[in-house]
RNA sequence: GGCCCGUUCGUCUAGGGGUCUAGGACAUCUCCCUUUCACGGAGGAAACACGGGUUCGAUUCCCGUACGGGCUACCA
């Protein structure tokens, strides 16, 4: 089993007996090598023409003629051993039950189970069970950690630098995932429950898991079905822990007071609750709802270039004082106030509905119109109205 | 190339001889809700790789072909 190695292509039962090694040399010859310090190589000898048999949890029974098993490394020159007899030692060492990986394993297991036999431990020997390969989005092949930024996903559960060549590959957590999203996204990329329920917490998934229901073949890896799950752990989250996990975020971002308005437990809950059900990310509370935590600056173009109309100042400013003379600012008082400005004024709804918008946030587009003006208060709307319609004369 | 594993809607998958007119989810399309955009609701389009068997009957079992994936390192 001692060779001289080199690189050597094919090295099994047929081509060992054309290499030098402790098999070709004489005992006398090998030991006058070990002890001139020629580097040296344990290899698995490998029988020829014997079946090899073994149970997979997920695809049953797999047969192999030893033949085709090459005769594995076992120790590398410098004494240290491959994953092939490491995890073999490791594994009856640690009494493991279950050997569980990536079916790019499966062409080595029966040298593994060869090695079981030859060191006497068939009886300790774990249950194997080859998971199916994660695949790229797009194209062929497995996924692999260059996908991830190529194609704006994560592949790894953090962010990884590799200490070697420095590269960065994004995680999952920084991406801002939920850990339960994750997991139960990850667990549904060759598993599946045979049942129509998608979503699973850690303990459901411990209860249902099972091999039977794995299946076989590599599952291509879909960014947008990951974000989908994320979007529902988001949606479990109360309003009151998303608020606080935004009060710092929008505290700095802002620089507001401790004792600001916009950072109160009774604003944020408000605004999260009104952003909720928009986003699929935390940090698209921030993003998407800026405007419930700063007055724009700039007004969507699109919206004024078609809306706005300067006969419509006069209403614009009777809006403002009727809401100014609001004794209970709520969204049922604005809405009335609204629509009967409009009424009193001729005007349809219509008209102004998203230039109000505009005019209070930026956008054309956004989170409900009379929710946010309520969560605004008075002021805030009032001085929010009277700068826009400044900027837009 | 050789060997191993696999193959159901675009994607993840259910289903393991008749109940399949093949189910669900993501994505997509239409409509409703909403004087916004989303969310939500309703509906639509969308698949058994192909060829041989076996069988009264194959998406389901067997064989072959095609295609896909993996392995083929003193890496894991």
């Amino acid at each position: 089993m001692i060779a001289a190695g080199n690189v050597a292509p094919q090295y099994n039962h047929e081509t060992r007996k054309t290499m030098s090694n402790s098999l070709t040399l004489s005992a006398k010859e090998v030991d006058d090598k070990i002890a001139a310090g020629v580097p040296y190589v344990i290899r698995l000898m490998v029988p020829s023409g014997e079946e090899i048999t073994f149970t997979d949890l997920i695809r049953g029974e797999v047969t192999v003629n030893s033949s085709l098993v090459d005769d594995k490394v076992l120790l590398k020159s410098d004494g240290m051993p491959t994953y092939h007899l490491a995890h073999i030692v490791d594994d009856v060492l640690m009494e493991i039950t279950h050997a569980i990986r990536g079916e790019e394993w499966l062409p080595s297991a029966p040298a593994h189970i060869l090695i079981y036999r030859f060191l006497g431990w068939e009886s300790s020997m774990p249950q194997y069970a080859h998971l199916p390969l994660l695949l790229k989005p797009d194209g062929n092949g497995k996924l692999s950690k260059r996908d991830g930024d190529r194609l704006g996903f994560p592949v790894f559960p953090l962010d990884w630098q590799d200490p070697v060549t420095g590269e960065k590959s994004s995680g999952y957590r920084e991406r801002g995932y939920y850990p339960e999203a994750f997991v139960n996204m990850l667990a549904f990329l060759g598993w599946n429950p045979g049942t129509e329920q998608e979503l699973f917490t850690m303990e459901e998934l411990i209860q249902h898991f099972s091999f039977e229901h794995v299946h076989k073949a590599g599952a291509r890896f879909d960014p947008e079905k990951a974000k989908w799950f994320n979007e529902q752990y988001l949606r479990m989250q109360t309003p009151e822990a998303l608020a606080n996990r935004l009060r710092p975020v929008v505290k700095s971002k802002y620089n507001l007071g401790d004792d600001d308005i916009k950072i109160s437990s009774d604003y944020l809950v408000k605004a999260v609750t009104l952003l909720k059900d928009r986003v699929q990310f935390e940090s698209e509370l921030i993003e998407k709802g800026s405007y419930l935590f700063q007055a724009p600056d700039v007004y969507d173009e699109q919206v004024l270039a078609k809306k706005w109309k300067p006969e419509l100042a006069g209403f614009f400013n009777e809006l403002i004082e009727n809401l100014s003379s609001l004794a209970e600012f709520s969204s049922i008082t604005i809405d009335t106030v609204i629509k009967g400005t409009a009424a009193t004024s001729g005007i349809k709804p219509g008209e102004i509905m998203q230039l109000l918008r505009v005019f209070v946030s930026g956008q054309g587009a956004g989170v409900d119109l009379i929710g946010m003006l309520e969560l605004f208060g008075k002021n805030e709307v009032v001085d929010r109205l009277n700068k826009a319609l400044k900027k837009v004369n």
